[in-house]
DNA sequence: CAGACTTTACTTTTT
DNA sequence: GTAAAGTCTG
């Protein structure tokens, strides 16, 4: 396909003033005349043949198993099965962009492009997976080469194959956050920077100006003047920290997320035949959610396309969110200067929502500083139900709302797993967690704190990362500090002197002196001996081992397992039940470095599996942060604690543009519903000490719009214990 | 010096 | 209600 680049003629709309919503600007993206021509054979197919030879109409050839025309409609078509070179499809929230980019790698791969040469680039691995399945379900199995993953997923790869060339072992380590935090705190103790006169920045906080900078491109001076000015007077203590760290990881062969980006951007810039290979190898580069990209992510898309110039970026400036993480609208607002020539196409006909839910997510947006000219309108024809604003006096009275109503829904027809309760932060559903318990829904929930974040599967995994990489220090200080006898003092000790050992020559390979502690010319507590040659015996056999992954885990177990009583008094049952579950999903990796790779890139797997009981009995109801609901849709959604304080988030107004990242959290979460959306109100807050106190809903809803938002108050008789399992569900009060 | 115990300060979102 | 930092005891 030579076809020349379409022109740019779309253009992003940026502010209210301009076009009403039916514009179709993006099937001009097409220079006239060309749309017949779109699935004809190209110019070069029909020269190389020498006899004469008769074109059938363009529209049926070449013949295509799918019929793009009949399941798009044309905005959909137009970016669907665009030509080659940069597209950027600006799709507002439930205009199917999904569906489009389903199509579209279905067309590529129809046309003639390699499935395994085109790389699906997603946020979280979960949309990757949906995306290929759903693509794999059109055009059977043929899709399932695309390469499919996160930036992090893709780099990570990428770095494993070339690691020398950026000074890193292949064996490296990925640090994830808390890890990154810990090594920090390493350095932090190391300078005694915990003792120093004036408060020193705790390792979070720490973690995050490293990553701020990274993330963002901006050096260091910048990010503290932006984000971090209580900082400023640490600003020289902070630079050498940071260069400490940097140069800890890479002498230890670590990386934590942001290295994995800016490596890989390294990697590119001093090997140019790397950059080139790589990106040979990728015909197409499609990146969903380019509204949340980072500096480093851009500047990779580019990179990836950068032989063949094939690039579809997909996003919606009006939903982005991760600015925390250091992603920019900047980038995508950025793309037609980035990349001359890009089509920009847009989405507009809403298909998921009902109008009065569009309604709602259209008065949010309205009151933005920044104006966005999206005005959502809905396609279908069914009116709908107003969204309701249920004012409960309590947390306890909406989480038993919640509870009834799903059951409610339920029976009038819409399975739990197309419900979903959307919230600002983790624990917004915590009392709503244990009604749903009590009255026996199941439910899994996405986001907050997970499986593979709690601290046994983080010591159990520690152990496997040292016999992995000998020199991971940061593992080896939380493996030891689980030895009885051994402390801070002792545990430090240890370690200078196993990055000494990892970091010099080692006759028996690398680390292999300091994963057996031999010669080490520490003085160990008599205490920690038993522990100390009991651990060094697990390492080394797993050091030797290429038995299956969940084989390890269950010999690691044989050395951890009885230390869980001692660590871990209150609930180290329930801990040991957590690791038998770690031990089956290892068996699913095909290697110990696999397994390590995908625990810290995809700890999801973890909660999934934890789900796997309730799914044998019916598929359950969604809890989840909003954050984690990008680009999902749900039948019915509850949004639980819209306060003020909540959403927006009180620490958010602290940061510049910190409140609007707010506003456009809860514009993602109410065009999350597709028919029922029903936001929650507890106004009574229970405080952490004694006594309680009055919240205010939050101020993107005030004053209530009441033509849009249907006030409800809760109406029940207090539950009377004693009688509570007889009587029959309470309807609350609908209506107000 | 390890580890239990006490006090104090926070408490978002995720790869 | 937790995590980090500080204090005490064997």
């Amino acid at each position: 396909m030579h076809r020349r680049r379409g022109r740019f003629v779309g253009r992003l709309r940026t502010s209210p003033a301009g076009r009403g919503p039916d514009s179709v600007t993006g099937v001009s993206g097409w220079p006239d005349g060309r749309r017949g021509t779109a699935n004809g054979p190209s110019p070069s197919v029909v020269a190389s043949v020498v006899r004469t030879y008769t074109l059938r109409p363009a529209e049926s050839a070449p013949r295509l198993a799918l019929d793009y025309a009949g399941a798009l409609d044309p905005q959909q078509l137009a970016a669907a099965t665009a030509g080659p070179g940069a597209t950027l499809i600006v799709a507002g929230a439930g205009t199917g962009k999904t569906r489009t980019l389903v199509h579209r790698l279905a067309w590529l791969v129809e046309t003639g492009t390699p499935p395994e040469a085109i790389a699906l680039v997603t946020f979280t691995r979960r949309a990757a997976h949906e995306m290929i399945q759903r693509a794999g379900a059109l055009l059977d199995g043929r899709l399932a080469h695309v390469r499919g993953g996160t930036f992090h997923s893709l780099c990570a790869d990428l770095l494993r194959r070339h690691a020398p060339r950026v000074g890193l072992p292949p064996r490296f380590t990925i640090l994830d956050a808390e890890d990154a935090a810990d090594l920090l705190d390493l350095l932090r103790t190391e300078r005694r920077l915990d003792r120093a006169e004036v408060r020193f920045p705790r390792k979070k906080t720490l973690a995050a100006v490293a990553s701020a900078v990274a993330a963002t491109g901006r050096d260091l001076d910048d990010v503290l003047a932006d984000d971090f000015r209580s900082l400023l007077r640490h600003r020289d203590t902070l630079a050498e920290l940071l260069g400490a760290y940097a140069a800890r990881k890479r002498a230890l062969g670590m990386a934590d997320y942001d290295d994995l980006l800016t490596h890989t951007l390294a990697l590119f810039a001093t090997h140019d035949d790397v950059r080139r290979a790589e990106a040979a190898r990728l015909r197409h580069v499609l990146v969903d959610e380019y509204q949340d990209v980072n500096h480093a992510q851009a500047d990779l898309v580019a990179a990836l396309s950068s032989v063949h110039g094939n690039v579809t970026m997909v996003g919606d400036e009006a939903q982005s969110i991760y600015g925390f993480r250091g992603a920019s609208v900047r980038h995508i607002l950025d793309v037609p200067a980035r990349y001359p020539g890009a089509r920009v196409l847009r989405l507009e006909r809403n298909y998921r929502s009902v109008q009065p839910v569009l309604d709602l997510a259209n008065r949010v947006t309205a009151g933005a500083a920044e104006g966005y000219a999206k005005v959502l309108v809905a396609a279908g024809t069914e009116a709908g139900e107003k969204p309701a604003m249920i004012l409960a006096p309590d947390d306890d009275w909406e989480a038993r709302f919640v509870a009834q109503m799903v059951l409610e829904r339920r029976e009038a027809g819409v399975p739990l797993a197309r419900q979903a309760v959307l919230m600002r932060a983790s624990w917004c559903s915590f009392t709503l967690e244990a009604e749903l318990s009590r009255r026996g829904i199941p439910f899994v929930k996405v986001g907050g704190l997970r499986l593979a974040e709690a601290a046994h599967v983080k010591d159990v995994v520690a152990h496997l990362r040292v016999a992995e990489n000998a020199a991971d220090t940061v593992a080896w200080n939380r493996i030891l500090r689980l030895v009885d006898g051994v402390g801070t003092a002792t545990a430090h000790r240890l370690l200078a002197w196993i990055e000494q050992a990892s970091t010099t020559g080692d006759p028996d390979g690398p680390g292999q002196a300091a994963l057996a502690l031999r010669d080490a010319t520490v003085r160990l507590p008599a205490r920690a001996a038993d522990g100390l040659a009991h651990l060094t015996a697990t390492l080394a056999d797993l050091r030797a081992s290429d038995a299956p992954p969940d084989q390890q885990v269950e010999r690691l177990l044989a050395y951890y397992a009885p230390l869980l009583p001692r660590l871990y008094p209150d609930d180290h049952a329930d801990r040991a039940a957590d690791l038998d579950a770690l031990a089956a999903i290892a068996a699913r990796h095909r290697s110990r470095a696999a397994f390590l790779d995908a625990l810290a890139l995809d700890p999801l797997d973890l909660t999934a599996e934890a789900s796997d009981a309730t799914l044998r009995d019916e598929a359950p109801l969604v809890l989840s942060t909003i954050h984690s609901a990008k680009g999902l849709e749900f039948d019915t959604v509850f949004l639980l604690h819209a306060l003020d304080g909540v959403l927006p988030h009180a620490q958010a107004s602290r940061t510049a543009g910190g409140e609007e990242e707010e506003r456009r959290l809860l514009y993602v979460a109410v065009t999350r519903a597709e028919t029922h959306l029903f936001v929650s109100v507890p106004l009574v807050q229970h405080a952490r000490g004694a006594g309680a106190f009055l919240s205010e809903p939050s101020r993107f809803l005030s004053p209530l719009p009441e033509a849009l938002l249907e006030p409800w108050r809760l109406d029940e008789a207090p539950p009377a214990p004693l009688t509570e399992s007889l009587a029959p569900p309470h309807l609350p009060g609908g209506g107000g």
